[in-house]
DNA sequence: CTATTTGCAAACCCTTTGCAAAAAT
DNA sequence: ATTTTTGCAAAGGGTTTGCAAATAG
């Protein structure tokens, strides 16, 4: 997916810092901050932490990038390209993206009604207490 | 509601600390941490800052509380007795509790097929660019 | 040429921790 | 009597901010 028209729509400039960041979000690998950030160091040794946090501001804010928690003390990164579900193990911080179901939508037409109209991103996450990665239980 | 079998069950202590917050968060008002001490200091000026803390940890550990991410830098608390969704707006942080409903269920089987099993809690949180108490769409 | 972005360091939360005294069972 | 909880103060950890230099368009 080429990520440029998307910066470009926005009006943010394509600096070879914030491509890094993008590229790395697309392999869809739900990073945290500090995981993103040793990434993008491979490749951009002299990158800064707060560059990090800017661009993820602002990714954020023009709604490229979705920041999941995980009830764990660090969320995660998700790439935002099209709406998705996430599936998060509160217990282990897995976190696995789901396409919508029909009966999701159904849910997202209730809500419209509830909240009176005009949802224009939905998101679901959907918590549990333990999954098949924690092996405890 | 009464709270105390509650705690008995989770052979936790009813301490007058730890009934003030479960009896403020059963209000369903929501409230962040720092809102959550201010209206425990009303009626109990001396508790710390530190114990509010630690009886939210107890307190979501044992499923008696649940926390909802707002995505803005505080996050809110509600009481768990039941199973419920929450509705959140990411622009202003209003913040609605909604009960499953069948399209619900469907959707969760279906994450029950996904992650092989075992969802012992189930959290949906729809997240909305803007709400009607948004004013500004 | 102008506006945005970067990087550094310091500041800023919010949250946790350690420990002794107090309270609950 | 034993275990948990409280409260204080200090430490911790993630995130933001201010500003000058660098870069994108």
């Amino acid at each position: 997916m080429d990520l440029i028209p998307h910066l470009r729509e926005r009006r943010l400039k394509v600096t070879p810092q914030r491509m890094s960041i993008l590229k790395i979000l697309n392999r869809h690998i739900h990073p945290s901050v500090d995981e993103l950030y040793e990434e993008i160091r491979k490749d951009f040794p002299s990158i800064s932490l707060a560059t990090v946090y800017k661009n993820l501001n602002i990714l954020k804010d023009t709604g490229m990038v979705f920041e999941i928690n995980t009830h764990t003390n660090k969320s995660k990164l998700d790439i935002y390209m099209h709406p998705h579900a996430h599936i998060v193990c509160k217990k282990c911080g897995a976190l696995f993206d789901m396409d919508f179901t029909d009966s999701v939508y159904a849910y997202k037409k209730e809500l419209e009604k509830k909240i009176a109209g005009k949802i224009t991103k939905f998101d679901v996450t959907a918590t549990v207490d333990s999954c098949e990665n924690c092996k405890i239980v």
